[in-house]
RNA sequence: GGAAGGGUGUCCGAGUGGUCGAUGGUGCAACCUUGGAAAGGUUGUGUGGGGGCAACUCCACCGGGGGUUCGAAUCCCCCCCCUUCCGCCA
């Protein structure tokens, strides 16, 4: 949620902030207008509280010494119904005034590329060169098939469409990432390790802002009103949800794996081929909680960190700056990941990093005790460190042999028995 | 699932209709004491919001939401959560 002092003091240049993510000026005026009624109308409550609480104290006292109240009482009573209208009234003026704030983005950072979508994404570097090799890469569906990776037509037996099920080598090798990618992230990059439940309830689902707008976008369990995680920046970022932390203790870094879980609404038919969107997929997550003070700079660590990942792995990927209209919600900045499916001749995202400088503290009510003692919002951010089935993807049309066998990265072998290839199945 | 007991400030814990935002202890901070420390002493220490340049002032908050009343932490209703015991169980 943004800063209504913003809006009160900074007005026009708010504004045009806004209209670099398509914010009609319309809205931002009337998240003003809605703000100064809802001041004045405190006024006049908190006027008319005070009177009735000093004449409530007389009458307190009046009966002690045996006094007539009856008077006083009605006068008082009248207070109390006028003091009940002008409640209700800023009862509406403040829901009002939420939910117009809620359908307000986050302020984007002066310098990230002002356009629509992703067309006007910027392509900060890109790691590595690629070169086809003398043979043809099919795509991993067909790879998968001659290692015995993957059953995508049981998946559908058991669940339906969008669970594929992953077996032998493949659990394996998807076992060896996820944990390659959380030791990396605790042993060198300074993180501590959580697993945290893959089901939560309603009040985190709102803190990180899944809800109430993507509801049709989540699993949903009506006995209980439990919510399946589409992501571990649920449970973890509101592992902190109305909390202090100490300044001294920041920043908190916390990474978690998990599986995540997307109903995906309206997506049916776009990159549904085999693993490249699924309801269900493993994701290592990084989130960081940071002084103010720190928030940009912390957010091209957690870019580095999650490249770290995919140096580490040998692959080919690029870091896009995402422009203004294709930025998540609460995003000030962001970058996304994408890797290099040679198979699928496109570029696969795996990881977004962002900086939501104090927007998704503001709704989490996450604070911290600064140096001056004053209790301040922190700044978050998360990036993915990285989702599991587009990396697989990339991967295994990256590192394929001519022989149909795919060379796994050193730096997994240990993890994988010391193996150093997934061989095709026997004929 | 059944039964009982609870949710109050950093924490513990008192408070059952009227200066209670809330006694006391603890924690924290500053100072006094000391060669230094401990102990002891003094003082100060919640959050959010409105108004004000400020000093300051007002309002709200005792799990959440309604209600009764001139007045609610305290009485009534609904909901949530926690603990203990029993049952079931990986």
């Amino acid at each position: 949620m943004i800063d209504i002092k913003k809006i009160r003091d900074d007005f026009e240049a708010t504004a045009a902030s806004l209209a670099r993510r398509v914010v009609e000026l319309e809205i931002v005026a009337k998240a003003r207008d809605l703000d100064a009624q809802r001041r004045r109308l405190i006024a006049e409550t908190e006027d008319l509280k005070a009177k009735r609480n000093a004449a409530s104290k007389a009458i307190g006292l009046a009966v002690k010494q045996g006094g007539d109240v009856a008077a006083a009482k009605d006068e008082v009573r009248k207070i109390g119904d006028r003091i009940q209208e002008i409640d209700r009234e800023l009862a509406i003026a403040e829901t009002s005034l939420r939910e117009t704030l809620l359908s307000i983005p986050n302020l984007p950072a002066p310098e990230i590329p002002t356009g629509p979508d992703s067309s006007t994404n910027v392509v900060v570097r890109t790691h590595g060169e690629w070169h086809d090799p003398s043979f043809k890469i099919p795509d991993h569906i067909e790879i998968g098939a001659k290692l015995g990776l993957f059953d995508f037509p049981r998946g559908v037996k058991l669940t339906g469409t969008g669970f594929p099920i992953i077996l032998g080598q493949g659990a394996k090798l998807q076992r060896a990432l996820i944990q390659y990618m959380l030791d990396l992230h605790c042993q060198k990059q300074g993180y501590t390790e959580m697993l945290p439940p893959f089901v939560v309830n309603t009040a985190s689902m709102t803190g990180t802002g899944q809800l109430p707008k993507f509801a049709e976008d989540l699993y949903h369990s009506n006995a209980d009103d439990f919510w399946l995680i589409p992501t571990a920046e649920v449970p973890v970022t509101n592992y902190y949800r109305d909390d202090i932390l100490d300044a001294k203790s920041l920043p908190v870094k916390l990474t978690a794996y998990t599986p995540c879980f997307r109903r995906e609404a309206g997506s049916a038919g776009k990159m549904t081929r085999g693993l490249l969107r699924v309801h269900q997929f493993d994701k290592v997550e990084m989130v960081n909680f940071v002084h103010p003070s720190t928030s940009f700079a912390q957010l091209e660590i957690l870019v580095g960190e999650a490249e770290e990942v995919l140096q580490n792995l040998g692959l080919h990927y690029r870091v896009l700056m995402l422009s203004s209209g294709d930025m998540g919600f609460s995003a000030a900045k962001c970058y996304d990941l994408e890797l290099w499916a040679p198979g699928e001749q496109q570029w696969l995202e795996v990881s977004s990093c962002s900086c939501f400088t104090d927007y998704q503290a503001r709704r989490l009510n996450c604070r911290f005790r600064d140096a001056d003692g004053k209790t301040k919002l922190v700044h978050t951010l998360n990036g993915s460190g990285v989702a599991l089935p587009r990396l697989m993807v990339a991967l295994l049309e990256q590192h394929l042999n001519e022989d149909g066998s795919v060379t796994i990265p050193e730096v997994l072998r240990p993890y994988m028995g010391g193996a150093e290839r997934l061989e095709p199945l026997a004929k």
